[in-house]
DNA sequence: CGTTATATCGGTTAAAATAATCGATATAGA
DNA sequence: TCTATATCGATTATTTTAACCGATATAACG
């Protein structure tokens, strides 16, 4: 479970496979869970739980002034089924991958590439005017083709 | 009008303003303006008509065996629209960019381009599973921005 | 005041859906 | 062979969608 879209209701499905919990329990959980790499917004939760009460993935525990959800029936066959598609264990996975996001390398390289489209973004438009240009550009990038394939060995 | 989608109705639009007609006869004015540099295929074609006709921005002249199609006021009113909207002409702008298109600058550099990307796909999954080599990406790819940098100028 | 608890909003971003186009193919008539 | 019409499924480019983010709001409790 790469994929941004359904990452939240499937986290949401495994918490509440372990215990029933609040919407806050349940964003404040993410938090504690990514050692606060991630902050669970209310705007990304409550949704989310709507839409699984609405799917009948989930349900609210009745007569409470507080909403308890639990996981139903149908919830743990999804689950299960999400399980099947997906090797590994989510929550150490999910923390990989966020440690990852948050390390200055990450930050560094995201910048620098984020740079080098900005500047290939100009370049094409440069070429795209001046096409005398595209031959230099092509030799460029096949030189830096080249020295990347080099490193990628 | 550079985008793909609608480009064949508007060239079609085009077309029947001038003269009506024939599906084959527009395939063939499209190649001819092209100076064959565009092979107008009957699948973009005749889907293109269809969807005009549904629109009533073109009509078939009645009681013949061949199909000769003709715009409508209608149809002459969106090209009015599309005329505003894009400067230049049409047929030499869309010349221009077939002929860059077929160059063999341009050939090439969309080849160095793929394999570019390629390449940096490769990079970026060789980062994810040995971060360790993220810095000496990161200042790769800061170099090369610099160095486009100096050709952009 | 901070924490627990619930909720909504609009903008941004990433993913999904759509459909235009391509290229191949077919039929028919002269 | 050329003129003329049409369809198909895969690919590609564009558009649409909606999940998420970050901000904000309300309320109750300690």
């Amino acid at each position: 479970m790469k994929k941004r879209r359904g990452f939240i209701k499937a986290a949401i499905l495994h918490l509440l496979k372990e215990e029933s919990m609040h919407g806050y329990q349940i964003m404040k959980e993410l938090e504690s869970r990514s050692d606060g790499l991630y902050s669970a917004s209310a705007g990304t939760v409550y949704p989310a739980l709507q839409e699984l009460l609405e799917k009948e993935w989930i349900k609210l525990e009745s007569d409470l002034e507080k909403k308890i959800y639990f996981i139903t029936d149908e919830g743990k066959e999804r689950l299960k089924e999400l399980r099947k598609r997906e090797e590994g264990d989510f929550w150490a996975d999910w923390k990989e991958r966020l440690i990852w996001r948050n390390s200055e390398e990450f930050i560094q390289l995201k910048t620098a590439v984020e740079q080098w489209e900005e500047e290939m973004h100009k370049a094409m438009k440069r070429v795209r005017s001046n096409p005398e240009s595209a031959a230099e550009m092509s030799a460029f990038l096949t030189e830096m083709t080249e020295r990347l394939k080099i490193a990628n060995k």
